[in-house]
DNA sequence: CAGTACGCTACACTATTTGTAGCAATACGC
DNA sequence: GCGTATTGCTACAAATAGTGTAGCGTACTG
């Protein structure tokens, strides 16, 4: 089925208008994406580095994410081994810094509890 | 699907260290939740509309991600029906703004294309 | 040569996602 | 009231993606 196009062309699950925001949305939104860029933000690591940063995530898909995000240029191996960002891959880290002070303020602040409001009214929130 | 805790100490796949980074890349790094609220960004939508805006996903993980999403505080469900942006929500789709500005400029990129290189094989295929 | 670490792959198993169908509750027109 | 349309939401089999463990081939070091 000729999986692979270009990274920024092949029309994933998730992305059939082919706007790049679309496909850079599907591919972040894929297991492990924004964790291995997270902890490549500071310096390179060697895959099984890379592999203990992740909670000894399964080689298998390290794998295939670590192709994809060289494959969309964000992360490259570098020739002494070891993964790395690209300069592009680095762009692309700077615009999640901000998450690391949302996710902070978001943990302390208080559970919203999730209320079956809306029309269910009352208390029943399963009863169908 | 008992095994819903609170959405900020659960310890899913990904995040088993607890710290909110994680959490939360972990809760983004799931199918459809980036999209989700990419397309949530301007105005509420109700399922049904939002099904349509994420190319008819199928209501079963849209249903389950917008849960995740009220459990987190980021989406809420309107009273006149409609799913919506929370403050919360906002504020977290403000910082991926950036990121439509990078996915213009990283399409308009060339392709790296993956070179085999870092050891020793020069051009030798990655076929399987 | 033995010992180690590297990038990477095989493969059986499990979890998640997909796709299609359909339900209960509400809102409108008649 | 009765149909009809829309809403949020669920069931469930099939397909796909991810997990976990093992191991390969290639450098390095001693």
């Amino acid at each position: 089925m000729a999986k692979q196009a270009d990274s920024k062309t092949r029309s994933v699950r998730g992305s059939r208008t082919g706007r790049p925001i679309m496909v850079l949305l599907d591919l972040l939104g894929r297991r492990w994406t924004l964790r291995i860029l997270w902890e490549l933000r500071e310096e390179p690591l060697t895959s099984r580095a890379l592999r203990t940063a992740c909670d000894e995530a399964s080689p298998t898909v390290l794998q295939a994410r670590l192709t994809e995000l060289r494959e969309a240029g964000f992360v490259e191996l570098g020739d002494g081994g070891g993964y790395g960002l690209t300069a592009l891959g680095r762009e692309l880290c700077e615009t999640f810094m901000p998450l690391h002070r949302f996710a902070e303020r978001w943990k302390s602040s208080p559970s919203p509890r999730l209320r079956g409001e809306g029309r269910g009214e009352g208390e029943s929130p399963r009863k169908r």
